[in-house]
DNA sequence: CGAGTTGTCTTGAATGATTCAAGACAATCG
DNA sequence: CGATTGTCTTGAATCATTCAAGACAACTCG
């Protein structure tokens, strides 16, 4: 099964050998990015019913290591995994839900991708997070409180 | 009690009782910002040996949803907290040891602050965190590697 | 194409940070 | 000072993630 599946290739130029769980993972998230590991276990055991979470730990791990996925860990969430890597974009996270969305930074406009200060670290990330409320959550929230404040559970 | 020490006030006037664990922690983190929960812990202690782990957390719970306090979770290492709140500050972390040093960000100068698309999100913060290595760990990297590519543990 | 080597998966258990719950206690209000 | 409400103590549970040992499969080379 030497083919020149794409996905296959992809995954053996990075030094990793191509099997069944992680090319059910990177399927995966191509249709779900910013997927976490219990979805994505989900997922794959649709196509592979023998699979472990364990081995979609580790698959996620070697994948994430080698550079072909990105891992982004919100607070107060468990890490999210997407595909998109390599192109310098950021992440919009929902306080509510959690749900995230790309965002996609102005090219060649990354003031502060370079802090004023570096203190002497080699800074090799600059990593941007941007909390909100998803337009759901705002529809949920003004549910809960009709005109300003009221709420307060009993 | 109802002195005018300025740190029970803070507290008192968030609407928070004052209480001696919550002013050993407000202390604590007064003199190592960034600190994590366990080694808050450790502190408070020395002060009031007879505090429990929990009573810390719920002491940084308390604080941080009021908005004494801010909480920081970077990726891979446990809740740090720190006591600059209101001023739009950023964190420079170290990959390899964790250190966390504040970056002051420029004012007006604040474009990665609005994403090009919010999607509909309501956003309330802009997150931004710097990966690298600090001196410390740039150092003990360049001891482990002399001249360019060695080392590979037996 | 088949045997060996190396890396990956399975199963089972452990870890670490954090949270939940019930009751004892203490800070604030009047 | 007494009542009320919020906070702390003790003890246990939860969740995401990782570790370990062995079974197994993918790629390499003859």
């Amino acid at each position: 099964m030497i083919v020149t599946d794409p996905l296959s290739a992809d995954i053996r130029s990075h030094g990793l050998k191509v099997t069944a769980p992680r090319l059910a993972v990177m399927r995966a998230l191509e249709y779900a990015p910013h997927s976490a590991a219990e979805q994505l276990f989900a997922s794959v055991r649709d196509e592979l019913p023998g699979t472990s979470l364990q081995a979609v730990y580790g698959v996620l791990g070697a994948l994430a290591d080698a550079g072909l996925i990105r891992r982004i860990q919100p607070a107060g969430s468990p890490a999210r995994y997407e595909r998109r890597v390599d192109d310098n974009h950021h992440h919009l996270i929902c306080s509510g839900c959690g749900a995230v969305q790309d965002v996609d930074c102005v090219v060649g406009e990354a003031p502060c991708l370079t802090p004023s200060d570096n203190a002497g670290f080699a800074v090799h990330t600059a990593e941007v997070t941007f909390w909100g409320l998803c337009v759901d959550c705002q529809a949920a929230e003004s549910l809960e409180t009709p005109s300003s404040a009221t709420s307060a559970r009993p």
